[in-house]
RNA sequence: CUGGCGCGCUGGGCAGCCGCGGGACGCUCGUCGUCUCGAGGAAAGUCCGGACAUCACAGGGCAGGGUGGUCGGGAGACCGACCCGGGGAAACCCGCGGGAAAGUGCCACAGAAAUACACCGCCGAUGGCGCUUCGCGCACAGGCAAGGUUGAAAAGGUGCGGUAAGAGCGCACCGGCGUCGUGGUGACACGGCGGCCAGGUAAACCCCACCCGAUGCAAGACCGAGCAGAGCCGCUCGUAGGCGGCCCGCCGAGGCUCAGGUAGGUCGCAAAGAUGGAUGGUUGCCUCCGACAGAAUCCGGCUUACAGGCGCGCUACCACC
């Protein structure tokens, strides 16, 4: 019984998003930004000890396979910069638009990296950057910030 | 030299800093260290084939599908050489590929007629009629398919002979067909002879020869929570069981096993090898870095996309030296 659980653990990759389930739930529950080239969706979690887990989503419209690749690695470029100032204990998924390619060819990582810091300031606002008290919180906003995104996108 | 033609290679490099994934080794076992490997010629399209896997399957046939010049290689729808048709002065390039005398269908419009005809015509030798006598006229019987008309195409073409007019009816050459000979493994080529009977379409049905079971790594194999199910033990007589091994003490209504197999995991899976998916970011220099494009079970082939650069070979009409 202990070889499965320690295979799995040490396969886990730390700061990643996987599993389709934890994006619907950061999709579904969770509040989001967007600007030109990117949106981001937040989504705190429960247990606020673990450090914030970050997933990218970049469709096909954005463009072809080395394109998607392209910006998929700038920015977790970015996100590696900032990810001090993520709050501890949230998921938040990046979704790339297409608008982000330009960006790319222009500017390329530091560009990136300015966007999302000032998307990610937003976020950090309504996060409460006050991880000592989650639970209380947590338990009453996502509800109706869910409601209002919905209805702005 | 220049122009033309063919083939092959390359697909940014170096340095600094910061990173990512796999593997091996080490230890102070971790958010560690060292070493090492880490996208392409097409990784693409998914058009073929093979391996591998599960299911099905005695043998044979039908249906359905695929392939189609020859020879050699091969698992092949691939490759090489050759054959055939076309282009070029040449190197070379482009194209097509079993069978249309087994049968069926279709071939618009036009045209008299589209494998079949007689509209306009020509003739009227022979027979008939009239005049009349070795002949002439009529165009009734009949003969003809040369000429005209239509068309992409009218049952070979041109010429001479021949005839009443004509016709491969005869002859010469050409074309096609058959046959024989020679050369070639063969497709086929060349030559002789024969008689003239035969349109196209098979990516229309069809016929012939050969080949083909289905599904695809989300294949498939193993482990396996939870829920429900079956069996056994136990249910206040504080028992079964739990509190890390034992005793006391405490808690106590559930506990254990089973096959199946969901979530999930491991393998399949690799000298790149993930499973939200690594192979990167940034700065400087190289006068410029810029094409198409990112592995997902693996291996062949085909096809398509492609900036710039490099090399080799072949050819010589015209122009230049």
């Amino acid at each position: 019984m202990p070889a499965p659980r320690t295979g799995a653990g040490a396969r886990r990759k730390r700061g990643r998003l996987s599993r389709s389930g934890d994006f619907d739930r950061v999709y579904r529950q969770g509040r989001s930004t967007g600007g030109r080239e990117f949106v981001v969706h937040v989504f705190p979690r429960e247990a606020s000890l673990d450090p914030p887990r970050v997933g990218l989503s970049v469709s096909k419209k954005v463009g072809d396979a080395v394109t998607r690749n392209r910006i998929k690695r700038v920015l977790r470029e970015a996100v590696a910069e900032l990810e001090a100032d993520l709050a501890a204990g949230s998921d938040l998924v990046i979704t790339a638009r297409a608008d982000s390619v330009d960006l790319d060819e222009r500017e390329g990582k530091a560009g990136v990296e300015r966007e999302l810091r000032a998307l990610l300031q937003r976020t950090s606002a309504w996060a409460g950057g006050d991880p000592a008290a989650p639970g209380a919180t947590q338990s009453t906003a996502p509800a109706t910030a869910t409601d209002d995104e919905q209805a702005d996108g």
